[in-house]
DNA sequence: GGACTGACAGATATTGAAATCTGTCATCTG
DNA sequence: CAGATGACAGATTTCAATATCTGTCAGTCC
């Protein structure tokens, strides 16, 4: 009945995966679903993902994933000032999350669920974004704008100093014309103290 | 059968209503618990507290203003160095904040569902810290310690920047060792972003 | 008469039976 | 033989009946 049978790839998975959560929302989405979109029984995606979980985490990874390389892409810039590049960088990520929570509130609940029940991959996200703020920070230090005794400590207290905007339990707070401005407080607040005296 | 009848007051609701929420926790205490508690008809409680949402407001409400009086006590020692002050005055609310957490789990959970229903209380709770943190940085901006264009934009940033550490929904992660550490190098930079240069 | 009660209506929560889902695996198909 | 299937057991979710709770109020009791 089908015409050209497809093979079926876990990227073809994730894909529809992505679909059904987006439309159903984590709560509602099965894996029969995913299986019905793909026109294949459900014991096909079993093949690919050992369990429900690693499916769902899959789709997080990647989405986490896309995050991450375009805020390396302005953490690698070298050739800019790196209190410039800092400053762009969070209002990279903020921007970032807040798009994505409006643009997608389902997928973004998915990754909420994510955080509470598979820890070690959130983690790494953000030891990976840390590393990123620390590399600008060190690009700081080196070229006499930041004076810091350890890049890596600064770069953590910068990134848990601006979780109210990017931390998703704060999504609801995205969306409030104060943010901004509280958001532009904040990173100029941190910037001075990072700076050489 | 009952001894001395002790008229019901407000007060001592409040206090049966703590006691049942700290037993059963906010998603199973019922009023007629309350009233159960007190010996008298869930119809007197009434008498007092319009609803039930009243009613856990005003338990809540005496629980932050605790808080917040133990804090204005630090926060108006203005015999003491501010920046010293502002030191102490972040360490107490995050210890006072991890307390509450472990030693009363159900009535901080209480609090949080307040949080969620009641933006307003919180709001003006939250408006009374950072008029706190005001406080001492204008003190500070006065004695020459710090040098900042308006202490009310960067009392609300240093709050909004520890969120980590007084926000409830952050009360796993204060359990961390790593959290008091993370505490540190956060107030440091912030201290720093706050001093003359 | 003012504080309290308890019966009541409508809203909310609990419960247990039925439906659906997850994850496995013997079997089929190309 | 590699990949897919669908029947199955146990876990989870849904749904509707039942029980409990919230909030009101006419009436009782000092």
């Amino acid at each position: 009945m089908a015409a050209t049978t497809v093979t079926l790839t876990a990227e073809r998975i994730l894909e529809a995966t992505e679909e059904v959560l987006r439309r159903h929302g984590p709560a509602k989405a099965t894996v029969v679903d995913v299986a019905r979109a793909l026109g294949v029984s459900h014991g096909s995606v079993y093949r690919h993902f050992r369990t429900k979980a690693a499916l769902r985490e899959a789709v997080s990874k990647r989405w986490l994933d896309r995050t991450s390389e375009t805020l390396a892409d302005i953490a690698a810039d070298t050739g800019r000032d790196p209190e410039a590049r800092l400053r762009d960088w969070l209002a990279a990520l903020f921007e970032a999350k807040r798009r994505k929570a409006g643009d997608d509130p389902e997928l973004f609940a998915t990754y909420m669920v994510l955080s509470e029940e598979s820890g070690a991959l959130v983690g790494e996200h953000i030891a990976d974004l840390t590393g990123q703020v620390a590399g600008i920070i060190e690009a700081g230090v080196a070229s006499g704008a930041f004076a810091v005794p350890d890049p890596a400590t600064e770069a953590r207290a910068v990134f848990q100093a601006t979780g109210r905007f990017h931390d998703p339990a704060y999504r609801d707070v995205w969306r409030d014309p104060e943010a901004d401005g509280d958001f532009e407080a904040l990173v100029e607040l941190l910037l001075r103290g990072l700076r050489a005296s």
